[in-house]
DNA sequence: ATTATCTATAGATCTATAGATAATGC
DNA sequence: ATTATCTATAGATCTATAGATAATGC
């Protein structure tokens, strides 16, 4: 039953990835420890040997969340010649919308979010903060301005028409809060105040 | 035991009002049968003579709290000289922040009522466009135009900077994208494009 | 007689802990 | 010998139901 030291670090990793897309998909409250270590392959049990408690767990699997949306949001705007296009392309897309536990955290968790602890908070405030930097270097004028007062609209925009548009059961209204939205971020880029 | 009828059905509204604030303190899956009971000064055992589930109540109790959200922009756009200015004004404040239990439900609830049934999601869908038509009228040159473009750009913005805001543990990062987005709304309503 | 609400409870699930098991690592 | 993971369980809480109680409404 043991394992070896290096798996046993493998299998906390492998709980943390599946934590970061089952609390996205079903909430902070929406799913089980039972079903968290399901995710990883493993049973309830082990669960207090690697971390200290359910919160934990969700201030971990955040972060994890948090980063790999930055990293996502960096690689998209590395690989386009129109960076800023390329992370509307994505994010304001039925896509994104569709996949809960692979999308943003501050869409699927935003609300969930502001209801926990200190610690699963840190986290998300890291993440906003990376985005907000790389933001501002796909805003034309924004940079060295030190405020972020585009990135943060645009931020808020992106985030509040995501999670709309899952609410939403209208597909085409749905659709339209995204292109809405996308029409608005280019905008707000354009125009130098 | 038995209360008139009259009675029962102000118990059967208080407790409507009640699980329309608790579940924007807690979340739908972070408050149960019996404190949502206790919120109206009543116990569990009743509930299912006057609710169908506790998804029956989340409906009910969301498609309340959209329909008030609603009445206060309207409310406090008849009430000023200067409507958007009037609902920037309470919306993009720190008070609207702290308040989750009085405050808009998008911002509550949002992330939580992208996973609920189609039950829940249809009031949160009504009092979108509900929302959309009052935003219309305070924008310029949006009336009129039939597509919510504007609208949909506009209350994207709000939702997310004061569901961001709540996130934020850092009061001062929290305070500038409440005022970002204000300035932003006030851009986007200016430009006729 | 009817019925709104109560107490009590079923059965499932939740977080957290205890102790057994079996493989690693010294 | 140590330890990563397992099965098993404690005690609390969850949604939902059953039946008792006591006041309304005919």
């Amino acid at each position: 039953m043991r394992v070896s030291r290096a798996q046993a670090e493998a299998n906390r990793e492998a709980v943390i990835d599946a934590a970061s897309r089952l609390f996205r998909e079903h909430g902070f409250d929406g799913i089980g420890l039972k079903d968290l270590m399901k995710g990883a392959g493993l049973t309830q049990g082990g669960f207090y040997k690697q971390f200290e408690s359910k919160d934990d767990l969700a201030a971990q699997a955040s972060r994890r969340a948090m980063e790999h949306a930055t990293r996502r949001w960096s690689t998209a705007a590395a690989a386009s010649p129109d960076p800023l296009e390329a992370v509307i392309g994505f994010y304001l897309s039925p896509g994104h919308r569709e996949t809960k536990g692979e999308g943003c955290p501050l869409v699927a968790l935003g609300s969930d979010a502001a209801r926990q602890s200190e610690e699963v908070r840190q986290p998300f405030q890291d993440g906003i903060a990376a985005h907000l930097e790389i933001l501002d270097q796909l805003i034309p004028g924004a940079e060295g301005r030190g405020d972020h007062h585009k990135a943060m609209a645009v931020l808020s925009l992106m985030v509040g028409a995501v999670t709309i548009s899952r609410i939403l059961k209208d597909e085409e209204m749905s659709r339209r809060f995204l292109s809405a939205a996308a029409g608005e971020v280019r905008q707000i880029a354009a125009l130098r105040e």
